[in-house]
RNA sequence: GCUGGCGUGGCGCAAUUGGUAGCGCACCUGUCUUGUAAACAGGCGGUUAGGGGUUCGAGUCCCCUCGCCAGCUCCA
């Protein structure tokens, strides 16, 4: 007889045989996909020791999703070298809804690849492949994957900064002893190998066929463009096929989403190709969008204590020397233009020439904090393959603003302005977005491109740091995302397809204000240097309204809506009954539109419905009887017989308090 | 910038192995107009992104440029 251990599983201890798995612990539920012993995450094969601390791991679970979808990553990596023997594999690790794996192949993946891939990774998954964990010295692991280069280049650097080396290296070579997992076909053949930390779900089986390859796309190996180009292929995994039809049918729900695909539809904006890429023109009813938030950002500004004022759109190079942009970023500003033996540059950024103000007379400290303020158009010649919509563009509008304080004063102005942003992204309805903090990096290729002495980065770091985290918002860490001059805070919002985009920014600036020499006379009659605090609260106007028609799928809150209230009358007989209803709103400012076209009612009703109009207003024989009109909202939902007057009120409510209707 | 995929009237799409560009919506004209997501009929509109090549013949094949999409790299 064999000798019994104890171990505690979910909570209550159970004597179990020696030699007892995790698997056997909770066999019978095929949900358990591995295991957590003593806080680690194990294979379901795992032997337990005496004392082990045991938690089941559900596939439904976050680790339970990471752990299939790794797994499912080695289901691909076997089909591809099945079907490219020369393939060479890179890593494969979970990511957010699925998973990737990296291999270096003679020619790149094309579609129709992925359709065999699929094909050949349900053979193996129908064939119940087991995943067998197998511990290897580093010397015999070189040895056998003298095949596979990227795999040994791993080997040396296991320990504990695999991921630093290689954003996922973590999920092949671990901190600990170095692993391969063998998958083994029923009849006991080893099928494939692959060096990983694991841990892997005990069969191919559980995979079943709720996974889908989504799309091929090169990437650098180990993400630096000095080092060769391997193919990744992006794929999904889900615990049952209903699961993953609902993620693909919130991908298709994104896809309706897309600014650039509403843009088109409610006729707001395009970017022809006369103008190049990048560059947008705002249709009139874009324009209004535009419009109604500069009006606002303009208005929140002057409240806060700005002034706005106005800068052109080029000036002499030399300017952009003194601020110290020029040497860093010169790349990604249009190339200069020469004049008169000058040479003119497309400004990128307002700020050298807010300095400009700043420094047109003496500052006295009883100026500050001083705050200027404009829309600032600037360009930036992003590269050809980072153009996006209305999120990446060449030519942009930036509310850009500016405040000099003296250093005293910086913790309560970032804090302000700080408020002054969430107040904002509130006043807009936006919530789905999370704050970051950018800091330099003290080492690495990109530490020297910070300029400042180490006690200013630590000092406005902290200031940064302490307002951001008593804002109670989550705060993510981006070391080394810094401006060459200073810290910053940005809001970080997602689009319909889970990209984030930097909206806000709050940055702490130590380096403007020494190199233009500014100054401003203390109360004790000493010269002192004032810090400089740079915000953008959209960001880039542009931008903004692109995450805009995402986050509202176009059907926008009522006062930003581009037509508020559009009358559609039953009968040819009651548009002018209507249309005098549409004229008072008018003369309140309310954006108005009558339906006068030949189209009979029920088309008209479509149109409107298509055109996420907030209010459509209806008059019929009732309606003009009663001196009524009758609401029809986009829910489809509608109130008849609402008196003209309160009609008036409800829409003027609805605008006046940013409703959504 | 890199890798791959794409580019057909304003929009969404179609066009067997290369054989001489079609459809829906929108738009225009006419008839029509009474209660909540499409009245009917007719019509206009494309040197198939641009340029070059192969061919008797190119939307379909090849090359270059521009643009778009996805990912990577970058992002003051």
């Amino acid at each position: 007889m064999s000798a019994q251990i104890t171990v505690t599983v979910a909570g209550s201890e159970r004597a179990v045989a020696e030699q007892t798995t995790a698997g056997e612990l909770f066999e019978g539920d095929r949900a358990v996909v591995v295991a957590r012993v003593n806080g680690q995450l194990r294979d379901l094969f795992h032997a337990l020791a005496d004392g082990d601390v045991v938690e089941p791991v559900t596939v439904d679970s976050e680790d339970g999703l990471a752990v299939l979808r790794h797994s499912t990553a080695h289901v691909l990596a076997q089909a591809v070298q099945s079907l490219h023997a020369d393939a060479k594999l890179g890593i494969g690790p979970p990511i957010r809804d699925g998973f990737y794996y990296d291999f270096d192949v003679e020619t790149p993946f094309h579609p129709d690849d992925l359709k065999a891939l699929e094909k050949a990774m349900q053979k193996i998954i129908n064939e119940g492949q087991t995943f067998e964990r197998r511990v290897v010295t580093d010397a015999d692991a070189l040895v056998e994957l003298k095949d596979e280069p990227y795999k040994c280049e791993l080997v040396g650097l296991k320990g504990g900064n695999a991921d630093e080396a290689a954003e996922g290296a973590g999920v092949e070579v671990g901190a600990g002893e170095l692993t391969i997992y063998d998958n083994i076909r029923r009849d006991g053949t080893r099928a494939w190998g692959d060096l990983c930390r694991g841990p892997h779900i005990p069969s191919t089986k559980l995979i079943g066929n709720a996974f889908k390859l989504m799309r091929s796309a090169a990437a650098y190996w180990r993400g630096s463009e000095k080092n060769p180009q391997l193919q990744r292929v992006y794929g999904t995994a889900w615990p049952t096929k209903d699961e993953l039809k609902a993620y693909l049918d919130r991908l298709a729900e994104a896809e309706r989403r897309d600014h650039r695909r509403i843009g088109a539809e409610m006729d707001l904006f395009s970017f022809p190709d006369e103008l190049g890429s990048g560059l947008v023109v705002f249709h009139p009813k874009g324009g209004v969008i535009k419009r109604e938030m500069e009006d606002y950002v303009r208005r929140r500004h002057i409240e806060e204590g700005f002034s706005y004022v106005g800068t052109p759109h080029i000036s002499k190079e030399a300017l952009f020397h003194t601020s110290g942009h020029l040497p860093y970023y010169a790349d990604t500003m249009f190339p200069p233009m020469e004049l008169e033996g000058a040479k003119y540059q497309l400004k990128a950024m307002s700020c050298p020439m807010h300095n400009l103000i700043y420094q047109s007379r003496g500052r006295s400290y009883r100026e500050l904090p001083l705050r200027l303020f404009e829309f600032g158009g600037v360009y930036r010649y992003e590269k050809s393959g980072v153009v996006h919509g209305l999120t990446r563009v060449r030519g942009m509008t930036q509310d850009d603003s500016h405040s000099y304080v003296t250093a005293e004063q910086a913790p309560a102005e970032i804090k302000h302005l700080l408020d002054f942003v969430l107040g904002l992204l509130g006043d807009f309805g936006l919530d789905d977005f999370y704050l970051e903090l950018s800091t330099r990096d003290t080492e690495g290729e990109k530490s020297s491109k910070f300029i400042g002495s180490d006690e200013q980065w630590e000092a406005a770091t902290k200031v940064l740091e302490e307002v951001a985290t008593a804002s109670g918002l989550e705060l993510v860490p981006d070391p080394g995302g810094a401006a060459f001059y200073g810290p910053k805070i940005s809001v970080q919002a997602r689009d319909a397809i889970g990209r984030t985009w930097q909206m806000s920014t709050i940055q702490y600036d130590f380096n403007q204000p020494e190199r233009f020499g500014l100054e401003y006379q203390a109360a004790d009659g000493s010269r002192q240097q004032p810090v400089m605090i740079h915000s953008a609260k959209f960001g880039s106007i542009e931008r903004f309204l692109g995450v805009l028609v995402e986050h509202y799928a176009g059907a926008f809150p009522v006062w930003l809506a581009p037509v508020q209230a559009l009358g559609v009358p039953v009968a040819e007989d009651y548009a002018d009954y209507l249309g005098e209803v549409l004229d008072r709103l008018k003369r309140k400012g309310v954006r108005v539109e009558l339906d006068a076209s030949d189209d009979r009612f029920p088309k008209k009703i479509r149109n409107a419905s298509k055109s996420k109009v907030p209010f459509t207003l209806i008059a019929g024989e009732d309606d003009r009887a009663a001196g009524a009109v009758s609401f029809r909202y986009r829910d489809g939902s509608q109130k008849n017989g609402v008196p003209v007057d309160d009609a008036i009120s409800e829409i003027l409510a609805a605008i006046e308090s940013r409703a959504q209707v």
